[in-house]
DNA sequence: TCAAAAGTGTTGCTGCTACACCCATGC
DNA sequence: GCATGGGTGTAGCAGCAACACTTTTGA
């Protein structure tokens, strides 16, 4: 294969620098926030834990490296990711030069493969009581964390957390423990009746409660007459 | 070097991905916001432009790696820049398997070294009038534009496109070309002065008006005390 | 004296926050 | 019948957008 000149490039040398991804995986469980993690049963560094990395295949992207990543944890295929930052400080990892690019995933606690799950060693915590962590995973975290905030505010990707069928207790339970912050229920409630793209369904989850709490559907049709999302 | 356990990632192959950084060079000359590409000279892709780019030394963090990019091409050394996002596609440079991490540099176009800039065949144009880019170049450019929007209403970066003394009306201007709108200029002083952190000084700019305008200075200290930044 | 840009306040409206009570049901 | 969580409306306030005229001075 010809390679280009490249007027506006150093000299390459050869390069030494290995591509990784690491996924933070956030589910929703009992009105929590929890993070999947790996313990690490060896040394170096046993006993702590990290997110969930690999590396990348020469001939895959790095958006699909990070699906495979979590497919080959979870057995999850169609879930919500986004990349969030690349952390590429030289000696990030002390025993070799790796750079990673992080993911974030929202996924849907009760679909996943649990027998997977537990043959890799995997926990789930909550947000606000994580382990200690390996390198700089804990910024990843601080940096997938702020933007996840962001995006619950002005877009619709909440709902990846939660099942098809939701009550809006559960709904506003979602955004408080991602936003940290109580929320007055109704004008939580006043927003998401505005913008209208939820579908009230006849029946109850009474598994909360003994009045029980309307399930709602979210619409993607009725969304996309949304000009404005907030919340 | 020893080698850490893995037991979270795939069996390691040799990998072939050579790590690039992009830098988005902006700058704001006569009312517009610029940004600085070099033509390639040489087939193939002769003709057209692209960013300004370079491989990742061993020894080097990103961040690192982007400011040396810079400084090369410009001379410029602190320079306000921040990490974007990274490209990945598998063939996302038809040539070789380049990842790109972009990062957005906003200078003072009046500083930097014109010798420097003219031998690499560099030039500037208007973001709003940009001509054929390389690759997914044109796509790191919106990626870079959607951020710099998003940063300049709530936070005080725009002024790095600034010289230390400017006026009102230029800093307006500047806005206006980023944001691609107009603003209303009585609405956009009062916010100014509602937050409090330029410093009016006695002289005027009179180069713009007969009137003249007065100039102001950002006061990093004055500003650390103000809470929500929000224009 | 006129053209051209700089500078300055008020008002109406919209959207946000704060807030308290009734409902349905299982036990 | 009572305890528990679900569901509903209003009023005050703050922040935003819309808007027009006076000032200065060089030519």
């Amino acid at each position: 294969m010809q390679k280009p000149f490249q007027i506006n490039r150093a000299y390459k040398e050869v390069q030494q620098i290995t591509v990784a991804v690491d996924c933070l995986i956030f589910g929703f469980n009992e009105g929590k926030l929890e993070l999947l993690l790996v313990r690490r049963g060896f040394e170096p560094e046993r006993d702590r834990f990290s997110l969930i990395g690999g590396f990348v295949h020469n001939e895959e992207g790095l958006d699909e490296a990070a699906h495979r990543v979590l497919s080959e944890l979870t057995g999850l295929e169609d879930v919500y990711m986004e990349q969030v930052r690349t952390f590429g400080k030289a000696n990030r990892d002390p025993y070799e030069r790796v750079l990673s690019v992080t993911y974030s995933a929202l996924v849907l606690k009760e679909n996943y493969n649990d027998e997977l799950v537990n043959s890799y060693k995997a926990e789930w915590f909550p947000i606000d009581n994580l382990p200690e962590l390996i390198f700089d995973h804990k910024d990843m975290i601080e940096s997938a964390m702020r933007r996840l905030r962001r995006r619950i505010k002005t877009g619709p990707v909440g709902f990846n957390l939660l099942p098809e069928k939701f009550t809006l207790p559960q709904l506003q339970k979602l955004y408080e423990a991602i936003l940290g912050e109580e929320i007055d229920k109704r004008n939580f409630r006043k927003k998401l009746h505005a913008m209208d793209f939820l579908i009230r369904l006849e029946e109850k989850d009474k598994s909360e409660s003994k009045k029980g709490a309307f399930l709602y559907r979210f619409d993607e049709d009725k969304y996309n007459g949304v000009k404005n999302f907030s919340i």
